[in-house]
RNA sequence: GCUCGAGUGGUGGAAUUGGUAGACACGUUGGACUUAAAAUCCAAUGUGACCAUUGCGGUCGUGCGGGUUCAAGUCCCGCCUCGAGUACCA
């Protein structure tokens, strides 16, 4: 029988459907491997073949643990909440929940077509109630919590409330915004809303008037992370900052432990340094200047006090709070028009324009605290405002941003560092602020002389003395701002009481999400919710109207997989301790600052909670590379209906057109296919080369309108799922970019036939026999053996893919068809194409799935040599090869080179100074 | 600007981590089979007018220039190019 891959891999579909072959079961004493893959958003566009490529190679990890005696966890669901639902229901009013309905079809049946071993028993869909139940559930924790410094992880607000009733916050060590001290007595005296008040700065879920990223197209906010160059992530919509009232996490508190807890898991470089970058991390001091004639102080954050004696002016954000106060009579009108065309400036703007100095003069003046020079201060929006605390001491001489502004408005510099062996510069003949990162401290009074490292130090201890500053260190990460003003999303579990919010009790949990008339804000710029009718809780008091953001559901859905159907808790303790962690998470990098920040500091959270056992959730962490779209073009002759072929178009004006690359064959066109696309090209004419016309290419990304999208639809129509994972795996290194060629499909496609080959003759014959394996075919399948394992334990699937080749190569040429071979050659494929290798599996009178047989081991026996075939080099250069006993002495074999037939013409006239022989690799003779 | 990747035939890529560069596959060319096509099989395929040219060979060759080494695609120093991320972070 001919490889009928259709028929075979639906059957197999069916029958791991049917049969239930991977469904996970927590089995304590059985040891577990948790596989995932993150979760598709599930779009109109369906699967392109770029999607599947994480997917395949953790199927065939999954798989291959399997086979190693492993209770494997490998499920799948969807991020069912997005934008793009919800402007296609603003559009045409289909309810979001219909269009994700439809598309979470298209993608389940794309997905089941290319053979997934997931336990789809577990699925989970965040737009599911069952589901964001708990995402609500975790919200109402975050918002009955705060963090406590001391013992460095969250706890109960109760043990906040109770502390302050008996002794005041004097002496709780909270990540919380700047407060004043209270007594008990206080605390007692206020009222509910004083109270609740103080309270929000304490929790880690909390309510804040912010500057945001608000997108007025989308109509909602955005977090830092959905925002890219200026831009909204999805759709590229302008972004401009706004003050808002918005529900944002506390993920700072956690960002020392952040950074920490990369140290303990396996994730790429790369990965470990986009999320160390995001933390920002940057050791320093706070010091506080004097403002004269004035009561209050300017604290500042610098990671350079030993430059203190350089610190000229003073720049402070144009939304910082002092500015009002500071700012003199005479220079009152120019700071306010000032500060108002800083604010409404977009960020695309501010980010376009940076080389453009701008800024106005107080009119104040500060006082150095070390060199006691009284020092202008300034507004300008190069200090942003939500680093540090929004104001600097400027040094313009070591300082580039610094140095641009003091040039520009003729501000002091001052030069304090000096490399070791240079003369101080004059600092007015400079076209750039001076490297300080080394040198020797000058015009620093007691710092004189010191190294900056010295300086460093001395200079901390010095205002430590002084108590007017202290060594402390910053974060660049901001609190996750968690509210969007759209529908499709999580309700939040919160009612409002005299305009203060409080928690629902967890008993009303799901608060579902409510019908609404029109999926767009209402008249008065409120949130799609409050379009609802009876939004409110049973005793009338009005529900949040704002939903969560996307990553809400998606940060904790890897623990409901281990207890997908609990409907009394999250996730049971049982089944947490048993699947502890995803040992292998395989994903897009493009969630290396966002969903994978979330996640973790979700999971620190739970983990602070006592519900989890591991702080951190993915112990190791696989970025693949995307698939780019390998566009084909023709070519136009200006103002005329005629195409030329790619060769000649140099003799022509044209235009390169992008073309439909189904049209297009190892690039050649299909001229008529072309001529019917579109009614334009009805008429077109063609100018060929050697009867053909050959198309141009390029690698872009893969897009409808570069009409370069190949879904995998059509190439499991051609060749089947197993040719399909094997040829995407066969594409190259699982964590590179590469560009989508289909070209190379046909090897892979011809591979599978050839195995085919291995059993059944031309006119269909079984070739199977039980002879006993020579020891070339042990050699050659033991070979593969222990290659592919290799190649599977370092996820380098493509090697593992021509290890099969060269596999299925030599036994064809050997013609063996003997079963004991074969078994083992099946098994070990299986991973890799797995409806073909059942298939065999039954044909070789197995029952039941191959899918949790033994994964062979290969033996050193089979594969010792007696002999090696030496390269011979001299200088360096490989000139011929020398058969030599496998346990021939070291002397021998350099006796055996030197004797060598061959070796004669390169020793002629030569002297041999050196023989270099490394048993078993290589012979290197050094002639002169 | 900063951070991280990557540069190997016509193409995708391999190279056991310092030891035969180009595995495997695509494509191309030629051939076998066929009435023909498909399928299958076999062979050739980095470059060059530098030596030899009757063949075997030799020389050069992993972005560029140096270096270390018996030996470098791999290690070190200095560049160039491309890609990704990030962006006034004090």
């Amino acid at each position: 029988m001919a490889y009928d891959f259709n028929s075979i891999e639906k059957k197999w579909q069916q029958y791991w459907a049917h049969n239930k072959v991977f469904k996970a079961e927590t089995a304590p004493g059985k040891p577990k491997y948790y596989v995932l893959d993150m979760f598709p958003y599930p779009s109109g566009a369906g699967l392109h073949v770029g999607h599947p490529l994480g997917y395949i190679a953790s199927d065939i990890y999954a798989r291959f643990k399997r086979h190693k005696g492993f209770n494997v966890l490998h499920p799948m669901g969807y991020d069912a909440y997005g934008l793009p639902a919800e402007q296609y229901a603003i559009q045409t009013g289909t309810h979001p929940e219909v269009t994700t309905e439809k598309n979470i079809k298209r993608y389940r049946r794309q997905l089941d077509q290319i053979g997934f071993s997931f336990d789809w028993d577990r699925e989970v869909r965040t737009s599911d109630p069952d589901y964001y139940k708990w995402t609500q559930w975790t919200f109402i924790q975050l918002f009955n919590s705060w963090y406590d410094k001391s013992a460095d992880k969250a706890r109960a607000i109760d043990l906040l409330i109770g502390e302050f009733a008996k002794n005041g916050n004097g002496e709780v060590n909270a990540a919380c915004d700047g407060l004043e001290v209270f007594s008990a007595d206080r605390w007692n005296s206020y009222t509910e809303a004083e109270q609740q008040n103080i309270l929000m700065n304490y929790r880690l879920a909390y309510l804040k008037d912010t500057v945001v990223n608000w997108c007025p197209a989308l109509g909602t906010v955005l977090a830092n992370d959905e925002v890219k160059e200026g831009l909204s992530e999805r759709g590229g919509h302008p972004v401009e900052r706004k003050l808002m009232k918005q529900w944002l996490l506390r993920i700072t508190a956690y960002s020392q432990r952040l950074l920490d807890g990369l140290d303990t898991i396996d994730w790429t470089d790369a990965l470990k340094e986009s999320q160390k970058n995001w933390i920002g991390r940057s050791e320093g001091a706070s010091v506080n200047f004097d403002i004269k004639g004035h009561n209050e102080i300017i604290e500042v954050f610098t990671t350079r006090p030993d430059t203190l004696f350089g610190a000229s002016f003073m720049v402070l954000a144009p939304e910082h709070e002092l500015i009002t106060s500071l700012t003199t009579p005479q220079q009152k009108e120019k700071v306010e028009d000032y500060v108002k065309w800083a604010k409404n400036r977009s960020e695309r703007e501010r980010m376009t324009e940076v080389k453009k100095v701008t800024g106005m003069f107080t009119g104040s003046y500060a006082v150095n605290p070390l060199s006691g020079n009284e020092i202008p201060i300034w507004t300008a929006d190069y200090v942003l405002a939500g680093y540090g605390t929004g104001a600097i001491m400027a040094v313009p001489g070591h300082d580039s941003r610094d140095f641009a502004f003091a040039r520009h408005f003729g501000l002091p510099i001052i030069q304090v560092v000096v490399g070791s062996g240079d003369e101080a510069g004059d600092t007015a003949t400079w076209d750039d602020s001076y490297d300080s990162k080394e040198g020797v401290m000058i015009n620093s009074g007691f710092l004189n002389g010191m190294s900056v490292k010295e300086a460093i130090q001395a200079s901390i201890q010095k205002i430590e003395e002084m108590e007017i500053g202290y060594r402390t260190i910053n974060y660049r990460l901001r609190d996750a701002i968690f509210s969007r003003q759209r529908y499709w999303g999580e309700p939040f579990p919160i009612y409002y009481k005299d305009g203060m919010p409080y928690a629902l009790d967890e008993s009303e949990l799901p608060l579902k999400l409510p019908p609404v008339d029109k999926f767009l804000p209402t008249e008065d710029g409120d949130p799609p919710l409050a379009r609802a009718e009876n939004w409110h809780t049973k005793d009338g008091y009005p529900l949040e109207t704002n939903t969560m953001p996307g990553f809400a559901g998606s940060s904790a859905y890897y623990l409901r997989y281990m207890d997908p159907h609990n409907e009394e808790e999250y996730f049971s303790k049982e089944a947490n301790e048993y699947w502890r962690d995803v040992d292998l998470y395989i994903g897009g990098d493009e969630h290396a600052a966002g969903h994978l920040i979330y996640s973790r500091f979700w999971n620190k959270f739970l983990y602070d909670l006592g519900m989890v056992c591991e702080e951190e959730p993915f112990r190791k962490l696989i970025n693949q590379g995307k698939i780019q779209g390998r566009s084909s073009f023709v070519y136009r002759i200006k103002g005329t209906n005629t195409f030329v072929s790619k060769g000649l178009r140099k003799d022509h004006e044209t235009q390169a057109l992008h073309v439909d690359i189904n049209m297009v064959d190892n690039d050649i066109l299909d001229t008529e296919a072309f001529t019917n696309w579109l009614p334009e090209y009805k008429n077109a004419e063609f100018v060929l080369e050697d009867g053909h016309y050959y198309c141009g290419h390029e690698v872009e990304k893969m897009s409808k309108s570069k009409h370069n999208v190949q879904n995998p639809d059509a190439l499991i129509d051609k060749y089947g799922a197993d040719t399909l994972r094997l040829y995407e795996m066969f594409l190259g290194p699982l964590e590179q970019d590469k560009p989508w060629d289909t070209n190379g499909i046909e090897g892979v496609f011809r591979f599978l036939r050839k195995y085919w080959r291995l059993f059944f003759d031309e006119d269909d014959n079984l070739l199977l026999n039980d002879e006993n394996p020579t020891d070339e075919e042990l050699k050659v399948l033991h070979k593969t053996i222990k290659k592919v394992n290799f190649d599977i334990e370092r996820f380098s699937f493509n090697t593992g893919v021509s290890a099969f080749m060269i596999c299925v190569n030599e036994l064809s040429d050997l013609k063996c068809h003997k079963r004991e071979i074969l078994e083992q050659l099946t098994i070990l494929l299986s991973p890799y194409a797995p409806h073909i290798t059942e298939e065999i599996w039954q044909i070789l009178g197995h029952s039941g799935s191959i899918s949790t047989t033994a994964y062979p081991v290969h033996n050193e026996d089979y594969l010792a040599e007696n002999s090696i075939e030496y390269p011979v080099s001299f200088n360096g250069k490989m000139r011929f090869r020398l058969k030599l006993p496998v346990d021939l002495p070291k002397a021998e074999i350099e006796r055996a080179a030197l004797e060598a037939e061959e070796a004669q013409r390169w020793l002629e006239g030569k002297t041999v100074r050196k023989i270099i022989v490394v048993p078993g690799r290589i012979i290197n003779i050094v002639v002169g």
